[in-house]
DNA sequence: CATTTGTCAATACAATTGTATATACACCCG
DNA sequence: CGGGTGTATATACAATTGTATTGACAAATG
């Protein structure tokens, strides 16, 4: 939790050597955010660094943030949020098209394409910084599971196509598909083109392998 | 100064402020492994600090690495060696039994559960670090897929059950399984247990998918 | 008005970093 | 023996780090 700012509209915008309008938080996650280009990672910023890119005094990064791990726990969930928003905006656009298994790809796949921005955080800190960090991506991830989750049994319902474990389906097109989509940022578009497509085929592959599994099952219940 | 042979000398324990025997790479390598317990990433270890961990004076280590990244791609490559010959073994191991797509499951999950470390180190510098470190997680896990897209070939040839885009298959199933694997180390034993079990089904659910994918693509080619 | 409070900057400090330079051995070759 | 060559060390230095202290200024509050 950050200390809360944002107080009184401050329209004095003279450079005068003395004072600077007041920064919120998200100045300095934006700030934060310019700096990670390429290779970095939230965790390898440093307080100065992220403090000179949004141009304030070292020491004022501590009115909004007690650490860097803090900032970057508040950046992680603001890109599973921003994730999962664009998610949700393209299914609903992608609602009255049919398609089956192939819905929730394109709508993976879109999201990917729209801001690997968010998806590249959020993936590269998985494995990575502090435990409440890590707990912060677990969350985020376990979000976008239950959603896909969700919406993949409810198409399984209506189609009367049943599905094996769908959880573990679900979490299976996440992992995947985040992985992949953290290869993606840094290849031409056409090579992310190819990535996409190969991505989409691996998520329908597992889906058509729960559908197989279930119906397997059905037939013969398994020994144990 | 009576002249001393190297060997016998080299017994010498005295802490005098004077010399220490020659040291090579792989202790340097060894000690930057025994850094990065818990979250720490490769890059994330600076020179001194290796340079502590293998008791030398910090300017010693120029004589074995240019670079801490030097040595991080050496690490990489060392660790994808030993997990890909951790994996014949297994799988040499369990040739004889029978057990269809299983076998190729339990073979990358043993090697999971035994030594996590290599693992780990692979799949924590998936997306983080310098580009030649990328490249040299990337060619390694190449390396994977294409060995495990032989056996995925060979195994489907000699049952009979075609498979669609072997390739891809065993892209996903890397992919997903070192994803997996990564998140598996900071886990109590029996947790470690039920994510194996997970990940195995969902490796499944792949296979079984391509298979399904083959077959139906047989009867009716695909209108595009 | 005076006072408090919140947000910033300036300075400073100890720690740690990567690396340059110089030096002390141990060895090999002549 | 004497002189490279290679490997280690010690010292040093400039940069950069996180943070403590202090104070300036604006807005809110009395």
């Amino acid at each position: 939790m950050a200390i809360r700012s944002r107080k009184a509209s401050n329209t004095n915008d003279h450079e005068k050597p003395g004072r600077k309008p007041p920064i919120g938080e998200h100045e300095l996650m934006q700030a934060a955010v310019s700096l990670l280009d390429g290779n970095r990672s939230v965790s390898s910023l440093s307080l100065r660094e992220i403090a000179r890119a949004a141009n304030i005094a070292p020491n004022s990064f501590y009115r909004h943030f007690r650490d860097v791990d803090e900032l970057a726990v508040a950046l992680i969930d603001q890109a599973g949020r921003g994730l999962r928003g664009m998610i949700r905006e393209a299914r609903q656009r992608l609602e009255g098209k049919q398609g089956g298994v192939r819905t929730s790809v394109e709508v993976f796949m879109e999201a990917l394409d729209d801001d690997s921005r968010y998806l590249q955080i959020l993936s590269r800190e998985m494995s990575l910084g502090s435990d409440a960090f890590r707990e912060a991506v677990e969350r985020e991830l376990t979000y976008f599971e239950q959603e896909l989750c969700d919406e993949l049994m409810m198409r399984g319902e209506r189609f009367g196509l049943p599905m094996h474990e769908p959880a573990l389906v679900a979490k299976a097109i996440t992992r995947l598909v985040f992985t992949m989509g953290a290869s993606a940022d840094k290849l031409s578009p056409d090579a992310r083109k190819v990535l996409i497509d190969e991505t989409a085929i691996m998520v329908r592959m597992i889906i058509r392998g729960s559908h197989a599994m279930a119906g397997e099952q059905k037939q013969k219940p398994k020994k144990k």
